[in-house]
Order: structure tokens, then sequence, then C-alpha cells
DNA sequence: GAACTTAGTAAATAGATAATACTAAGTGGG
DNA sequence: CCCACTTAGTATTATCTATTTACTAAGTTC
């Protein structure tokens, strides 16, 4: 999961075992209904090999038998998909401005939420809101039963790579918290891997882990919210992301756009967060931190004051992707975060710019899929939980 | 080597035996003199496992037996290291303005090289002149004798991720290239692993992959020359790089660092080429396509209008390396490429604004590593050349 | 020089996938 | 309805790889 320097290692054959294990899951995972002659013509494995394997993910609950194949002459294959009813993957966001908890199934189904208005004060009392939080949402009917894999969290800040450390949350106002520790008193009797990462990477993950059709090769999820931030990931089996040697990747939001421009809360001038952010926003039109954004809004788009501040802000968002689409050329980009709700007023600009110049190198009629996500609000903390099932499926001894 | 989506593939014992075999290689490329017995401890591989690999190894000619170590109390271990005698690995640089070819030892050593004033015409003529070189450069005699373990091609322009087609090489006019399908009738003889990249890709790639020691997690190889370009390496076993699904993944001559700023070449207002490139400082100056841009300049350095230009130039590349910095965070920043040679006028301000701004966020007295590259004349060809020696190690039957 | 320590090798063992042969369960033609 | 044919999946045996165990090699230390 991390970016940290690997070691060389080599392999033994329980390695290989674990290999092939995993290998025949994710499969499962990306394509249901695959057959195990499907498996082994893919996986280029034997028969023999793969009826092994998956005899045994069956025996422990990994997969389940689905429906026999349509026949094509001959005798037709069983249809294997993951067991939906055995696990359990937490994921939890802490936000600036409340807690989001999910308990989600292997797919990624939603088994139980939970969205809590809640400004983090100190991390202490942070962790034992979202403990308690967590407690009660292992409670639900809907989750006891099932064995939890683990729990995957995310905070507003850059992550230190290889170890679990909040480096900076600077709309948190904390620095250095290692705040799964702070969890673990409260959280005594929950089992399995714990992670935290940062909310964008986080969602990135699951935006690209949990898709069964079109998989891309690459996604980047964008979010816009108090400050903007970024995630990146590429790759299958396992996905893989881009973190930097400080955690500072994704900081796009201090990106230079305007050389010279407004100070921006990070000491630079004219980084990206000064033109699009919501503390940006909130500044140039005068509106207080207690205030939800949105909702101070929606009633004054007809403003033109209003109208200007979101264009501009729009704009300079169509700028940020054109430079990531010219820096890191993902396959997808996804855009969430708490200012996609304003819709068109500040998305228009920032799309029109985009689709405008996105081709101007290559000159092809290709385009980048550009979605902005419908509901923002549980996709980092699913993919917190996405996080967890890839780090067992890939990282643990859980499948053997 | 490619970022194109891999399908899920299971291993059986042979995948193993290569596995163990690559990374046994790859100990004793990135730490000479390793011993058996430190092989072992690191690679979590038996004694006797290791034995035998490093047997086959030393059969092939892959490695070589050195000194003895010192003993800590008991029997001491033999020093292994790469057999540099046996293979060679050619690498080749078509630029805008002339033709760089390297043949290079396991250790990328270079053996022989050769660099020729050239302005590439059509695809063709360009293939023939660079097939005939080479050619000549296998003939030299510290190569005649070696195995050729293939042949590594950059070209100044995004190349398809998946295949080897070059899409756009704007300072060449040309567009969807199959180069090495040029190159194949003019070197009938020439074995071996054939790959192209984009030139700041194999340069990245070279500065990380044939260093031994404090080798970084991730390292980017800026290059500033008629147009700029930037490649990201990260990891190890082997080193990745990120090509985006265009192949436009750092292009970062397009981002934009000043909205509404000059027209670019490419269509797009205020790109980053149009504040720092060898074409913008020439329109900026007025200095024609024919000069060699670095002799024009030389003389002038002490003209305001000069300073100012080259002033300006810096400020916009070092807002670039912050950018960099803060969506892509490397461990280490290498700065090469043709303008390189303009030296303080031009570096110093980037340097400097860099070095002030890039603790802003975390706060810490951290510095990554920024280093202009002393000769960047040979960077991308030995990188090419690297790019080969991983594709042997990593992905052919030639250890077994 | 004897005890000890570490490096490396040889032979037997364990455990993984592959190869082969088999059974299971459909299709389709007569 | 039967039988040839096709494909899915399983059982058994074989092969291959790394490990385990025992051993030899070659130093240091007392």
């Amino acid at each position: 999961m991390s970016t940290s320097f690997q070691q060389h290692r080599g392999g033994d054959l329980p390695f290989l075992k674990r290999l092939n294990r995993s290998a025949i899951l994710e499969m499962v995972r990306r394509t249901p209904g695959l057959t195990r002659a499907d498996i082994s013509s893919q996986a280029q494995l034997t028969k023999a090999t793969v009826g092994g394997c998956v005899q045994s993910l069956l025996h422990q609950g990994w997969l389940r038998e689905g429906e026999l194949q349509k026949s094509s002459g001959g005798r037709p294959g069983r249809a294997l998909h993951l067991n939906n009813d055995r696990h359990v993957l937490l994921g939890a966001e802490v936000g600036v401005h409340g807690l989001r908890l999910v308990a989600c199934n292997l797919s990624g189904q939603v088994l139980e939420s939970h969205h809590e208005h809640f400004i983090p004060t100190t991390p202490e009392a942070t962790a034992e809101r979202l403990g308690d939080l967590l407690g009660g949402l292992t409670r639900a009917p809907s989750v006891t039963g099932r064995r939890c894999l683990g729990l995957g969290v995310t905070l507003p800040g850059p992550i230190a790579p290889g170890e679990p450390v909040l480096r900076l949350a600077p709309n948190l106002g904390w620095r250095d918290i290692r705040f799964l520790e702070l969890m673990r008193s409260h959280l005594p009797g929950l089992e399995g891997t714990w992670l935290m990462d940062n909310e964008a990477n986080s969602a990135a993950f699951g935006e690209i882990y949990f898709r069964t059709d079109r998989i891309p090769e690459s996604l980047m999820y964008v979010s816009a919210g108090t400050g903007i931030g970024s995630g990146m990931v590429e790759g299958n089996h396992p996905p893989m992301m881009t973190r930097g040697i400080q955690g500072l990747a994704g900081e796009i939001g201090h990106t230079v756009l305007q050389p010279g421009g407004l100070y921006c809360h990070c000491g630079n001038r004219g980084c990206a967060e000064t033109l699009v952010s919501g503390w940006s926003i909130r500044a140039a039109l005068g509106i207080a931190e207690e205030e939800d954004l949105i909702q101070a809004l929606r009633p004054r788009l007809n403003e033109t004051e209003v109208q200007l501040t979101l264009r501009r802000a729009g704009e300079a968002l169509g700028i940020l992707l054109l430079n990531l689409h010219h820096t890191l050329n993902p396959s997808e980009i996804v855009l969430g975060g708490s200012l996609t709700p304003l819709g068109a007023p500040l998305l228009d600009p920032a799309l029109a710019y985009f689709e405008a110049n996105q081709n101007r190198l290559l000159g092809t009629p290709r385009q980048i899929p550009l979605r902005v996500i419908e509901d923002y609000s549980f996709v980092a903390a699913r993919g917190a939980a996405a996080q967890v099932l890839a780090s067992v499926i890939h990282h643990s001894d859980e499948l053997i």
C-alpha cells in the first residue's frame, strides 16, 4: 500500500500460493460470474490448480458458487461470485465539518452508513467520538455476525508514506498525529487491518477498486472542498497510488496558477487554493466559517458578484484539471468534494476549459472521461474500506 | 515497462524461479560486493537456494566472484559483482539538433559513445542514419565480442503506452511514427530487446537505475531544452514510470502557469513553454533556429534584455518545479536538457524559488535534493540502455 | 591448537503447480 | 433414444522449486 522503499525479496512456495489465491480472488471480484475454466485460461494456470484454489476460497467463505453458465456445446461452467455475506469492511472519514462512516461488503456495497456534523477539535476527542460511532456501526443488525477485515480512516491532509502518521491537516490545525493509535483504546475488540490515508487518495482508490466493468488503467480523484486535493491510482493487482516522499503528492491546491497572485495560508502567492477552494470563496464573498457554504450561496446564485466569483474559481479549476492531464494523464478523472453541489456556476467553466484544451497537443478527438460524482459524501470512507480489502487480499495471509 | 492494463495472471514454478533469479541479480547490481550470505538474509531465501541461483548466474556470465570479504569471526564470504565483460546495452537519442548513441556495460558505464549534429528530416532518413551509426558503434573494439542485450531509442515526444509508437514530436513535425520498425532493416543482425521511449522518461530511468548508493524512492527528471518535458520513476524491482493513458504524462511544458498569457504552439495560452523553453527564449531575443542557442547567448549575457529574459524564464522554471513537488513529490529532482549550460542566469532564480517555497506546507527543514546534471548529453541515451537492461532482467527468460 | 563462528554445498524433504487420465454434464445428429 | 462430441471440473501422478538438515570450508579468538 505504501510507496516506501522496497527491499528486494525472493519468493518461496507459500508466496506463490498466496499470489495465485489473490489473483483468482481479484479476477472473480473484477468479473463476477467467471467460471473455473475462465480463470484457468485467463490466469494461465491449469484447471487442477484453479480448482484447488477455488475450493479453498469457497470453503473459507470468500467465494460462493452461482448459477450454471450457458453451455457452449459442452458441460456448462459454474459461475463464481464473491461471497458478500461473510465479511465486513469499515471505512471512516474525518472531515473538516463532520465524520462519515461506512460498513461495506466485499463488493463495496454500503451495508450501513452514518454521517454526523462534528467540528474536530483535538485529535483525542475526535478519535473518541469516531470510535464510539464505529462501535455503534458494528452493532448494527446488517453488520453483526460478519468477520471484520479491518478499518480504514481518511484524514484531510498529507500522510507520511510508510508509517501511519498524519503530517499536517491545515484546516484542523493538526500536525504529526498518529490517529490510529489514538483510536485503538476506543475500539479494543476491532480486529483486522487498520490503515489511514489522505481523503482524496482513498476516494480515488475506492472509485477504481470496486468497479467491475470498464476499469480504467488509472484514475484521478480531485476533491474540491475547503481545500483542494487529489489522489492518483494506477494499475491493477494491486492498484498503486503515488504518495510522494513526504506525502505531498496530490497537494495540487498549492500548485501555483497565478505567479505573484494572492497570498495563500501556506505563505506562498498564487496557489490554486487562492483561486478555487471553500476558504477562498468564503473570503471573496464574506461567508463566515460557521455558515454552511452551499446553503449560504444557494439563495445568492443570481448575484453577479457570486456568479463572477464562482466562474473565476471554475476557470481556475479547469486549468488545474488540464495541468493534471499534462502531468499525469490519467485515464479518467473524477471530481468530488463539498464544492461540487454548487453545480453549473462553478463546474461548467471548469469542464468547458478542460474539454476545449485537453486535445491541443495530440489533436486526437479522444476525450478523457471527466465525471462529477453524484454523491460525494461517502466516497472517501468507502475508499478507505476498499484499501482495507486490497491490503487483506494482497498483503496478508487471510486467503490461505 | 508499460503502464498498459495488466490482465491478472497466476504464477507457476518457472515464474518463481525467474523472480528469484532477477531479485538476486538486482541485489548484486544495486549493492556490488554482496556475498551469498548477505543475499540469503536480505532476500529471505535459504543459503542453498541462493547458492544454486548464484551458481547459474555465474555460469551464464551475469555475475563474477570477487575478493573475500573481511571475516566477522567466521569463514569470510566471497564478494559478488556484475560481470561487466560479457554484455552490452545500446541506447540512442534522437534529438531536435542531433543524434547521440552509447554502448554501456551492465553497470551503466559508457564503453563507447557518439554524437552527431543532425537535423532530423523524415523519420525514414533519421532511422537510416541512426542505424548506420549504431552499426558503427557495435563494431568498436570495446563492443565486439559482447552479447547485445538490446537497443533503446528515445524520441522527443509522447510515446503511446503499450505499443512502440511515437504519437507526436512537435519540434520534428513527426506524428504516429513506428520508429523501431523503420530501424529494423538497417540493423538486421542486432538482437535482444528493442524499445523506445520519451527522452525525459529514459533519462529519469537511467538516473535512478544505474545508481548503487543512496537510491531514492522516486526521481523526477526535468528536461529543459527546445521544449520542456519531465519523466517520473518510482520504486524498485523494477522501477516503474508513469506514461499516462495517451503518453502525455510529464508534458509539463503545456501546464498553464499564466492564464491568459502568450499563445503557445499548441494553441493554448500561458503554457509553461511560453515562459521557459528554448523556443520561447529564441522568440523573445530574436535568435534564429539555425544558430546554436547557447553560443548565441554566451556573449550577450551582460545585456539587460537577456538577463531579464533568462531571469523570468528561471522564475517560471522554479514555479514548474514547485508545482511538480506539490503534485508528485519525488524524492529527488534532476534538472537536465540543452538549456542547463546557460547556468546561473537561468537556474539560480529557479533553484531559489524552489528552495524558498518547497517547505511552506509542512514547515519541516527537509530539502528535496534538486541537482542540475553536470553533463546532460548522453543521459537520455544511457537511460534507454538502462531500460533495456531492466526489461531483460524483469521481463525476459534470459536469466534461466 | 582447540573451540567457536560464519560461509557455502550436498542430499533428502516438503509443497506447489503441471500433466495426465478421468468423470460430469451439457449439445446435437441420426 | 442413443451415441458421438464438446467443455467443465476432479483425482492421481509427475515435475519442479525451495526448504530442511547435515555437512564441509575457512576464517577468528583464546
